[in-house]
DNA sequence: TCTGGTCGCTTCGGCAGACG
DNA sequence: CGTCTGCCGAAGCGACCAGA
């Protein structure tokens, strides 16, 4: 039985990868640390990489960075034989050139194009789709308490089908929380959520969720978080689970910050709030890859009900 | 060729009612 | 009283098409 190992910096270098390729396929110019990088990159084995994180090659642009090396270095070549390679003046290497190249006819084809187009419109819809979420949700409450956990399981070496069996308890405890949110007594009730599974390289399974709660009824961002949190770990999952506490991380941290208290009148903590839903809405290719029946992996709750709106008339209305 | 709109299919969320 | 089940409308997703 062979386990899935990820490790940290695999998942660096295929973000870098990824980036990399991407800049290339759009026939930027490349810095001198960019080349340096891309020499570094190259001398990581494809192999090696499929056996730390197995899913992650299905990202088009990395499936790209490889075809290309193929193409141009013999696939056998290891670092120092590419650092031999590609050695003295990068701005005029013809190596690294027909590397780019190739590069940029993998990523010119129709069906390149297609899979990214592709990917890029049911992005921008579920982008969409949680504007409008958070819209309905202003329009209801003058003041939203946003929270953002993220939701583990710790990995269990007992499974034998490492990936599906994994799946299927994700998809269970989900269920569970969602029950949980919506009747439980002994959590906070929150009037809508957003959620998205991925599957990092790293941790396994885990879910990215964003919270709404009526501002009027709830304060405590940070409290409020720990408590669902708990809630995960000890009740849904019974001790197998995980979580990190977004709301818990120093606002200063953040160059957007658009959770904890949102006012219907501050526009700009709204636009931050937005970027970070759209976040949640991007592709995980490695989870596109599993084919699972249900590879489904962006949720969230139905829009609400427009609430005749009493009380006081709002002072600024830039939104509505 | 790319973008945006729409449609059908499938799954999901929310609710109500049954069950133990 | 808490948990399970089934139903219905809502929502995600892929495919097609029209127009820029």
């Amino acid at each position: 039985m062979t386990y899935v190992y990820e490790s940290l910096d695999t998942i660096k270098d295929l973000d870098a990868i990824a980036t990399l390729s991407k800049k290339i396929a759009k026939v930027e110019s490349l810095s001198r640390s960019s080349k340096r990088e891309i020499i570094r990159l190259l001398g990581i084995s494809e192999e090696g990489l499929s056996i730390d994180a197995p899913l992650y090659g299905m990202n088009p642009y990395v499936e790209a960075f490889f075809s290309a090396k193929n193409t141009v270095i013999s696939p056998h070549a290891i670092d120092q034989d590419v650092g031999k390679l590609i050695s003295g003046d990068l701005g005029d290497n013809k190596l690294l050139k027909d590397f780019c190249q190739s590069l940029q006819k993998y990523t010119s084809t129709p069906e390149f194009k297609r899979t990214i187009r592709i990917n890029r419109k049911s992005e921008l819809k579920r982008e969409n789709s949680c504007s409008r979420y958070i819209d309905a949700h202003l329009e209801n409450y003058a003041r939203l308490i946003v929270v953002r956990i993220d939701l583990r399981l710790r990995i269990d070496p007992d499974k034998v089908n490492f990936l599906s069996d994994l799946f299927i308890d994700m998809a269970r405890f989900w269920r569970r929380l969602r029950r949980d949110l919506r009747e439980s007594e002994k959590i906070p009730k929150p009037e809508g959520f957003i959620g998205k599974l991925e599957h990092g390289h790293y941790r396994g399974y885990h879910f990215h969720v964003m919270l709404f709660f009526d501002g009027s009824k709830h304060q405590k961002d940070v409290i409020l978080a720990r408590m669902i949190g708990e809630h995960w770990k000890n009740e849904v999952t019974e001790g197998r689970g995980d979580y990190h506490n977004c709301n818990a991380t120093d606002p200063a941290k953040y160059k957007y910050y658009g959770i904890g208290r949102v006012e219907h009148w501050d526009i700009e903590k709204i636009e931050n709030l937005k970027f970070a839903a759209c976040y949640l809405a991007k592709t995980d290719y490695s989870l596109n890859s599993l084919n699972i029946s249900a590879n489904r992996t962006f949720f969230r709750g139905t829009i609400p009900k427009k609430k005749e709106r009493r009380g006081r008339k709002r002072k600024c209305n830039p939104v509505f």
